[in-house]
DNA sequence: TTACTTTTGATAACACTGTTAACAAAATGT
DNA sequence: ACATTTTGTTAACAGTGTTATCAAAAGTAA
């Protein structure tokens, strides 16, 4: 049957368009700006059609979510490095890179306004890149004759400062500067030197 | 004019009663289920008379936002150690116990979905909880005879720490446990060490 | 081609939201 | 007792997310 095929293209065309033009808003006038009735304005359909797509707004919310991991994460996999230790480094630098380049994104991603998701490993998208940071972590431990180190541990504390220095900056309204600052990369050595070094 | 003195005394009232119910609604039900007719309602006035006390909606988040600043500052001010060690230790405890026992005020003092607040310094009570960190770090590094280190370097970085590690739990829907993880204070102990002892 | 069925989409409503203009009533000053 | 200011209410505007109801188009079978 033919027929389907053409009819899932079609339904596939308008959630994709629905995802366009939403995007064209949030990254316009933000995610406050986008409405239903706004997206379906853009989409020239009418507002029920949208709910046939997503079950609700909070789940155009989530794909933004998602999307912006996977997107994080395949930013994350085309680092080319020759050491474990500059892997570790240029991952914490791509993620401060991806926080300046998409801030948008960055902020749906981690908006603690409205609480969305379940455990981070329950999100797929999320767990790519939180695997991404542990192997290249573990990698580096090894390299270095820490077996023994707690990698969930220090996992943990690798991204929290990431994002940590990501949320502080984001509190002062300015624009995030593209490349990672001093501050940020200081943190990122001391956080590397207590991985490699025994305590 | 002691007519005058009652009138404001009223109308000082009034405007606490918007406070107390509002964060009735908000521990109760979050940000998300206040509404200014839900706070009318409350405390039985119609709805124009809250805007004679907050020029709209997002004056009563500002209000939050500063009131849980000082409230942090205020648990900051009360820590009594003998050491500079132990004090900046205890400053990241605190920290931990108010996201924990205070999540929600939390949320909305970092709620990063709408941007509301332009300098970090130009909020005075934010600055005073960062101030409040800073002289502990800087007594801490004097102490060690680390007069050189960069202070605000090293507050960023410590304030990125201790937000990082918040976010962080918050993102699992789970409830923060009231006292600071292995996680965090192994994370605390490592910035202290590296503030500590020169590079 | 006609009749029936399913899919698809639009209209219009419901129950909300923040915000404010227009007005009535109470309190105060003369 | 009258005029004025203050205080608070009603009702509306323009928007929000969401959904029930219904019409039209598309596909299927005779």
């Amino acid at each position: 049957m033919g027929i389907n095929d053409r009819k899932a293209r079609q339904q596939e065309e308008i959630k994709q368009q629905i995802i366009a033009e939403s995007w064209h808003i949030i990254a316009e006038e933000g995610w406050q700006a986008l409405s239903i009735r706004r997206i379906a304005d853009a989409i020239e359909y009418s507002v029920p059609v949208i709910y046939k797509h997503f079950e609700n707004k909070e789940a155009i919310q989530e794909y933004f979510i998602k999307d912006g991991f996977a997107k994080l994460t395949e930013e994350m996999r085309q680092i080319q490095t020759a050491s474990d230790d500059e892997r570790i480094r240029e991952i914490a630098y791509s993620y401060w890179r991806f926080a300046a380049s998409r801030t948008a994104h960055y902020r749906i991603m981690f908006s603690l306004g409205i609480p969305h998701c379940e455990t981070v490993n329950s999100v797929a998208e999320m767990k790519q890149m939180s695997d991404m940071m542990r192997v290249a972590i573990e990698k580096l431990a090894q390299s270095h004759r820490q077996e023994h180190t707690d990698i969930y541990l220090k996992l943990k504390t690798f991204w929290s400062m990431l994002h940590g220095f990501i949320s502080i900056e984001l509190l002062s309204n300015t624009v995030i500067p593209a490349e990672p600052t001093p501050v940020f990369k200081d943190a990122i050595e001391s956080f590397m030197y207590t991985l490699i070094n025994k305590k």
